[in-house]
DNA sequence: ATTCGAGCTGAAACGTGTTTCAATTGGGCC
DNA sequence: GGCCCAATTGAAACACGTTTCAGCTCGAAT
């Protein structure tokens, strides 16, 4: 990403990391970033857009962490909750920002369902990493495709659908972290157990 | 629901059925509704929470018309996925108020955190009586608390886990309808298949 | 060096959610 | 009837995302 588009992203995360959404307000990114109000939006459509870009830095990010300390452990559970307890380390950390990242995410905007399918493969392609217990990289040394098989590209798409639902339970209030993983837990073994079947 | 409130909401509906969550402007609904703006907000704190009110109503309707006409089916798997053709059918026939109240509920406004767990709950509870087979009524004939067993419990929540993804994930364009119910049908078996296993 | 054009700037303007407030209304109570 | 109080009204104002635009900058091509 260009210099100024990056600078234009970073103070955007050091204001939802303050305050949220609410506290990324475009005047003052623009001002923080000591870009004109009108560069911003050459770069970006939207304030969604814009956050959407931040998520791209911080789903990196965890792709590094998960790189070069893959979840391990005697079972599949024990590493796909490993995979979750790293996302909460990582992204859920700082909560505000990450619950500024989910209601961007969360906006429906059309132009924007591009990226957000490519981050849901992102995270399946790292699921199914976890359930495998094999993490192949390319000659970049970056996380490459795992060419599922299709039970596991279906495990790993569930476990998704759950975790994501359980993201917003947490950014809308209705459970901490703690229960958001125990609910995870309790969804994952009955994902799992349903796996082991020949179906 | 007072007579003016209710007057409120229809207008609210009305108008997100013709445009969407961005044609619902407060000041047309007050106009439409012939009230001031500062009523509807004595009545209303904000866009989000007169959608929600909205979402009561359609809610009330999804479960008035599984009232009448349970799911049935010869095994779980066939009533689960009919209540989704169910929600599907009623909810989801009106794409552009459906993606509104979509809008809505996933602001992540904490003041709404109660009302859609409420929610939440009324589903889970709908999808135990489909995996049951039975409909539960009181003395008015409204449904009843089916009062599941901890796996029936746990079924309920990661079905409407993944749905409430998949409703998303279609609402943000990532799916149409028919594929939205493929990927439930593929979950679902999964986690029926889990459930059925004595854990 | 001059010209050109793409991108940048600063500022203003617009739309819509939200707030505020003085004036008005209307129904219960004496 | 007259009074009171809470709700309603109409209108204005504010905040912030978004758009627009006229002028400026600066590197590349000539």
């Amino acid at each position: 990403m260009e210099e100024r588009s990056r600078r234009i992203v970073e103070t955007a995360i050091d204001l939802a990391e303050k305050g949220g959404f609410e506290a990324v307000r475009l005047r003052d990114v623009a001002a923080d970033a000591e870009v004109a109000l009108g560069t911003l939006y050459r770069r970006f459509r939207s304030k969604e857009e814009l956050l959407v870009a931040a998520l791209e830095f911080e789903v990196e990010n965890l792709e590094k962490r998960f790189c070069s300390r893959p979840p391990s452990g005697p079972d599949e559970m024990a590493r796909v909750m490993g995979f979750f307890d790293l996302v909460v380390r990582g992204l859920l950390r700082r909560q505000n920002l990450a619950r500024a990242l989910l209601k961007a995410v969360s906006s429906g905007d059309p132009e924007l369902t591009q990226k957000m399918a490519a981050y849901h493969a992102r995270i399946e392609r790292m699921l199914v990493m976890a359930l495998r217990d094999e993490v192949p990289r390319d000659d970049a040394g970056k996380l490459a495709d795992p060419s599922p098989s299709p039970s596991e590209a279906q495990s790993a798409e569930t476990l998704n659908q759950v975790w994501y639902a359980l993201l917003m339970g947490w950014a809308g209030g209705v459970h901490g972290q703690a229960p958001m993983l125990e609910k995870m837990r309790a969804s994952a073994e009955l994902i799992l157990r349903g796996a082991s079947q020949a179906p």
